[in-house]
This record gives structure tokens, sequence and C-alpha cells, in this order.
RNA sequence: GCCGCCGUAGCUCAGCUAGGUAGAGCGGCUGGCUGUUAACCAGUCGGUCAUAGGUUCAAGUCCUAUCGGCGGCGCCA
């Protein structure tokens, strides 16, 4: 009697062998004189059938649904079996006899938000959540492949990143501090070290919107790295998103499959995505008879609609530096424009946003103080630019983000096991 | 910060427009039947109609407030 896992059953190794799997009830068929189970691990779904001359009856009509249990059978190939093989049961052995499951065919969102702790057992979070954690692992291959270092920066700061109003602040012993909304300023302070240097760690960001595509914590890609430009960084981002998609679309193919998600969309990402500058951008907007004006920052609205046009990744860059942080550097021969780009997708809209930082000391100096922020709260940040400065460029992405384009996913909540809204924060 | 929608049985919902005895399906339980595919058939159990107040002879239904949830905008990844 061998120890396996259902997906070797389901993948035809074990046909007419001896096998044992431990796992839970997924689903129960009760007849007088046959009982089907539907046993579930972290690998696949198995058909179970027990007779009722089988030792294994007594603990079979015991079961319920969500129980844990080890099973042991012959496997048998059989077409009416979903997935073509089943085990025909020969010992139970009841781990956890579970009560009353409370999630049953017909399920709203709320409900299934407010049970998500038992949600997350469901075929579909298994998938996903496997998926993600596959996604990680290909966005570290490439970052290292680059020769880029993977470092670990602090989630508690004592100052802003971007604006002010959107930090969650916390007491720290007898302290005010805040968590963080990006790695960025940190990740500037490595590549003095390091170089090239690269984080996947959370973001907080206070907002309060309510929309399918924000979480309040949300996985962060963060790239930083010395002596580039906006078309290095340009690269690199559409080859790391470019990589991503291929690997997922041709190593996780049977779940993207399972799922439902579209494999070619994802195998189809290749380089070089299109680009188009802000005032481009404005321009395709005005034929299309937006009323915006050079300056403004896009809405949502116009995100989508540029981004129905090209219906895959691209990139929009040089953005009015009024709209954009105070550590963008801008053009020495046109200061209102910044370099900044943004990757947008259909759909969700921004999944990315970099640029070239600033790297002059004075010209910084000038924009924390044209923003309303405080020089002394930049200290260590200003000391990057005094000992040894270098044009430097680095990028955020956000792993949810990516994760909910790449997969369909309806709402960005299901794209992290635990997702943080402005209402929930449950289990 | 602004706007819209939702809250009725353990779960999914109908009933609200036009006020008049609280309904169905699923699940549970009991029985039947079946190589079943989130099976089927019969019976049965199951309700502070989110909470508070108001209008009315009468409120699940109309009005007000509160609480909880969802979505859209702004902002953002």
């Amino acid at each position: 009697m061998t120890l396996v896992k259902i997906r070797e059953v389901l993948d035809g190794c074990c046909d007419g062998k001896k096998v044992a799997v431990r796992g839970w009830v997924y689903r129960k068929r009760e007849g007088k004189t046959m009982i089907f189970l539907l046993i579930r691990d972290s690998t696949g779904v198995i058909q179970c059938t027990v007779r009722k001359d089988s030792a294994a009856w007594s603990e079979a009509e015991r079961l319920t649904i969500e129980s844990s249990l080890t099973l042991e059978g012959t496997v048998k190939s059989d077409p009416r079996a979903p997935g073509g093989y089943e085990i025909v049961a020969e010992a139970i052995s009841i781990i956890g006899l579970a009560e009353l499951f409370p999630i049953t065919k017909d399920k709203s969102e709320q409900f299934i938000r407010d049970v998500r702790h038992l949600w997350l057992r469901s075929r579909r979070m298994n998938l996903i959540m496997k998926i993600r954690a596959n996604v990680l692992g290909f966005t570290r291959e490439f970052f290292k492949s680059q020769d880029f270092t993977e470092v670990s920066p602090p989630m508690f700061i004592s100052a802003a990143v971007e604006g002010g109003s959107t930090l969650f602040g916390l007491k720290y012993f007898d302290q005010d501090l805040y968590l963080t909304q990006s790695s960025q300023l940190y990740l500037e302070i490595l590549i003095y070290s390091l170089e090239k240097v690269y984080c996947i760690a959370p973001s907080f960001r206070a907002e309060k919107s309510r929309t399918i595509r924000h979480l309040t914590e949300y996985w962060h890609i963060e790239g930083e790295w010395p002596f580039a430009d906006m078309h290095d960084l340009m690269r690199f981002e559409e080859e790391l998103l470019a990589y991503i998609c291929q690997q997922t679309a041709d190593k996780c193919k049977k779940q993207l499959e399972e799922l439902g998600a579209d494999v070619t969309k994802l195998s189809s990402v290749k380089t070089p995505f299109p680009r188009i500058t802000y005032t481009e951008a404005v321009e395709r907007l005005a034929k299309k008879g937006s009323a915006l004006k050079w300056g403004d920052d896009f809405g949502y609205d116009d995100e989508k609609a540029l981004a129905e046009e090209f219906n895959k990744p691209f990139f929009i860059y040089d953005y009015p530096a009024a709209v954009k942080a105070f550590y963008c550097k801008t053009y020495r021969e046109h200061p209102e424009i910044a370099m900044s780009v943004d990757m947008l997708v259909p759909r969700i809209g921004e999944i990315s946003t970099g640029g070239v930082r600033e790297d002059d000391k004075d010209t910084l100096i000038r924009r924390i103080r044209e923003m309303g922020l405080k020089e002394e709260d930049y200290d260590w940040y200003l000391d990057l630019r005094r000992y040894g400065t270098v044009p430097h460029v680095g990028f955020g992405l956000g792993l949810e983000r990516l994760l909910t384009w790449m997969l369909d996913l309806e709402n960005i909540i299901d794209a992290i096991p635990f997702p943080r809204t402005t209402r929930r924060f449950y289990p």
C-alpha cells in the first residue's frame, strides 16, 4: 500500500494498484448499495466508490462533507468517473469528522467572504494560490537572471513615500509611525551598495477606494538600479512581464485551464510593448471625444479607453511633472515633463509605475518644497544625493493587479488569500 | 470625500411597484430509489423579515435614522 497524491492517480500512474490517499471529503452521494465519495487533497479531486460489502462501508456512511480521512483502495480506470480514474475503497480511517459544513451549492458573494477561511479550500482558490506562487517564482527567476539581488525593506516607516493622506498610522511604543506604501526609497539606499536590487513585499494604502482593483494591503514587486534610463526601464519591465506570462502559460497550463483562464492571452504577451507618450495619449483621447486637457491626470475611464485600443499591456510615459511624485526626474530642457512611465492592461488600468529618480540634490529639495513636503523628513534620502549620486531608475508592480488581469478574476480580492479592503480584515 | 445598490429560514432567493394570515429551492432529518456526476422522489423540521423609531385600523412592503455589506467615481499598484 503506497500513499499517493490524487494528481498521480488522475495522471494514470497508479492504474490497478493498491493505494492510499489522504484528504477531505469534497462531495458525497449516498445510495443503498453504493456510496460515491469525492476526495480532495492539495493536488486534485478523485472519485472513490464504496460498496455495501466493503469493510469501508460503515465509516463511509458516517462521513460528512469536509471530514478528513485516509482511504485505501484499488485504482481503476472507468469512463464513468470524472477524470477517468476512481478508487474502489477497501478501508476508510476517519481522521476528523466534520460538523455540517456551511458552504453549500448556493452562495452569495457576501457569505463566501464571511467564511473566507473555509472558502480557501475550494478548487478555485487552490488553483489561484498555486498560480500566484508560480508567478512569484517566475518573477524571482527573472530578476535573478538579470543579476538583481533580492533585499528586505522595512514595513514600519517614519516618513511618507507618496502623499501623506493615504498612510496608515500606528503607535510604535510612544512614537507615531506608518506602514509603508512602497519600498522604493529603501531600494534607492541599497543600490549604492548592491546596484541592481529588487524586493517583493507588502505595501499598505489607506485609500478608501471601493473597486474591484484595490486592496489596502497588496504585494508590491519593486526593482531599482543605477546607471539606467527610461528605455532601459521600459525594456526591463516588458521583458519581466513577458517572461512571467510565457512561463505561466507554459508551466501552469493545467491550472489555467481548470480555472477557465485564457492561456493564449498569456502566451501571446511578447516584447516590445506598444509605447505612447502622455501627449500622444491625450491626443488619442481627444479623437474619441474626451475633454481631457494637457496637464490633467488620466481618470480610470481614460485608461480603460486607451487599454481597449491596444487590448494588451502597453506603456504611457513622459507625464506632466505636476501629477507625479517629488522624486521623479524631469527633463532639463522640459522641466514640465517627468521621466515617468505607467504600464497598463485592459480592464484593470495601471499595474505598474516607474521612472527615473531625481539624482540632483538641489532639484530634489526644490521639488520637496513645491509639493508641500518637509525637507527634514527626507534627510537620509537627500544623503543619497550628497554622497556619490548616480542616475537610477525603478518601478513598482502590483502583484494582485497583475494576477487579476492574467487570470481574468472578477475581483482583485481573489488574487490574495487574505484580502484586506476598506471593510474586510477577517480572518 | 462623493454617488448608487443590497440586508426575508443554516444557504440562495421570491414577496415590496399598488400595505391586508411568511413563501419556494437547496441543505438538515426520516423514508424510498439510483454507477452517481454539486443525482432524483416523498415527507418533515426550520423565521425578532438587519436594528430603532414613525405613518396607518393594519408595515417584510411606505418614511426617517443607525448598523452591516457590495459596487462606481476620485486617488492609486
